[in-house]
DNA sequence: TACCAGTACATAGTAACGCTAGCTACCGTT
DNA sequence: AACGGTAGCTAGCGTTACTATGTACTGGTA
């Protein structure tokens, strides 16, 4: 794929990383993982930490600091109260924008 | 809707655009007005100019010049060849995007 | 011991794109 | 003359994903 999936990801990358955590809480190198096994093959590390950054800063999730067995300690992010609000309004906008394109598609 | 949707709509505007332009050719006024009709009511008028400005330099448009009865000449943009492409590996990036959403969204 | 792969986090700089906020200009009506 | 509708254009800004690189902990192996 291309420089269009990366626009694309713009602003849906972190909803994706907001229903991951929905499902469990996770850390960083974990999210990357799973997203890889999701078939986003391409998403870099740096994306994913710098993503998390943000949305700590915007206070949609908990964190906290668990040590490792097979390296440095892990920082698990938990979704909290702010953070399913996002994710609730996100998936709103995605609906929006998913049904207008489907109507794109299939009618002329 | 909030800053979602304009984080959303970086890399499927484009994409949107040259549906429309795929069903028929048309103007940047026009354009502007026609997202309006389907729903994008809050896309400024000087982005869809920007994006105009973009796809040409591209060469996925051809664009005649055509004299309006009602205002300044028309610039009216005619899908190519090119555009063709870029539209279905659009409509194959937004499937990959879509689909994973979809899955994330149903299944936990 | 030295090296390396895997695990785990972090960040400076860059490119791309939509938005804001303006501007010019043509036309008809008031 | 003034205004609203039509039509196009652009500089500067904020946000976001990517590139590239760095640090550091663990265990295995040459």
């Amino acid at each position: 794929m291309g420089k269009q999936i990366t626009e694309m990801l713009k602003g849906t990358l972190e909803g994706i990383v907001l229903a991951l955590l929905a499902s469990q809480p996770a850390y960083g190198y974990e999210i990357t993982a799973r997203l890889r096994e999701k078939g986003f093959t391409e998403i870099a590390e740096g994306t994913i930490y710098a993503l998390l950054v943000r949305i700590e800063q915007r206070g949609l999730v908990d964190v906290t600091k668990v040590p490792s067995p097979s390296g440095p300690p892990r920082k698990v992010y938990t979704l909290n109260e702010r953070g399913r609000d996002e994710l609730d309004e996100f998936w709103r906008t995605w609906s929006f924008l998913a049904d207008r394109l489907q109507q794109l598609q299939g009618g002329k």
